[in-house]
DNA sequence: CCAAAAAAGACTTTATATATCTTTTTATGA
DNA sequence: TCATAAAAAGATATATAAAGTCTTTTTTGG
């Protein structure tokens, strides 16, 4: 339980490295995965997704890349998280209480809410220019 | 990311019942799976788990069954989900930091530590004994 | 037009989750 | 002591998701 996946863990890595170039700076895909140890097909999935939602701006042939979509202390790790790997969701029910018929007398519903809570509070408080930032 | 497994669900579900009922009572499997709505089954695998490590006792033969393996105010969620989920672990490096050799410089890894403490947190504040609290 | 680079889609492989079934062991009590 | 009840143990099956690769297509700059 609980585990990010590679993917999410090869997301925030892709996307920090691009928060750490100046925002006009065009990356090849290919750069960017041999600096974060990624494999180059699968952090070209995981771009596309991004792009798509403008988390990061690419851009097509020669001299083309890609580089992000916003500034870095305007994205949180909360949403690059939640882009790659779906809601926050300590729990099915948390997303759909009516699917389980215990939800309106379970004690325990309102503990995986408050999970929830606290992880996005958390993620949510951490932006891409902090982590970006060198030590 | 971040989703509990029928298994751990199921495994709150059974012992969150056996904690609703007197500490000597003992439960028969099928009444529990029944009651909780579980595969008396699976049930029986995450139960045969909880036995060994002392979270539940059972007893074989005639009159065997299940019962709570200590007060009910002295077991929290959190006890419960990493018995069937293991440690809580938003990410790998959190257990194993020298598996990823950026985790010297990396500026996330800090964060999923305090995920992990937060998630650890709240469901270490939570008993079995408020869990079969009827509302 | 050519070459570079990302987009899109199909596909493979591996691992994990979600069970079920069968056999064995243990305990009770008739 | 025998029949029965019940959990333990182990093997097996199926489905789903994760992880990664490959091929083809589209876009763009020169
Ligand atoms: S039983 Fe409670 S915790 Fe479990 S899925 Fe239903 S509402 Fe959620
Ligand atoms: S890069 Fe950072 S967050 Fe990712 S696994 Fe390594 S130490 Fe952990």
């Amino acid at each position: 339980m609980m585990e990010l996946t590679r993917k999410g863990e090869y997301a925030i890595r892709g996307i920090v490295y691009l928060a750490g170039k100046p925002l006009d700076k065009v990356c090849l895909l290919s750069d960017i995965a041999a600096a974060v140890d990624v494999p180059p097909t699968f952090l070209a999935k995981i771009f596309q997704q991004f792009s798509k939602i403008g988390l990061v701006k690419s851009f097509r042939g020669t001299g083309g890349g890609f580089m992000l979509g916003r500034e870095p202390e305007n994205i949180t790790l909360l949403e690059v998280v939640e882009a790659v790997e779906g809601p926050i969701m300590p729990n099915r029910c948390v997303a759909a209480p009516t699917d389980c018929e215990r939800s309106g007398f379970c004690n325990v519903h309102p503990v995986w809410r408050r999970v929830q809570g606290e992880v996005r509070s958390v993620l949510g408080g951490v932006t891409l220019k902090e982590l970006s930032a060198a030590k």
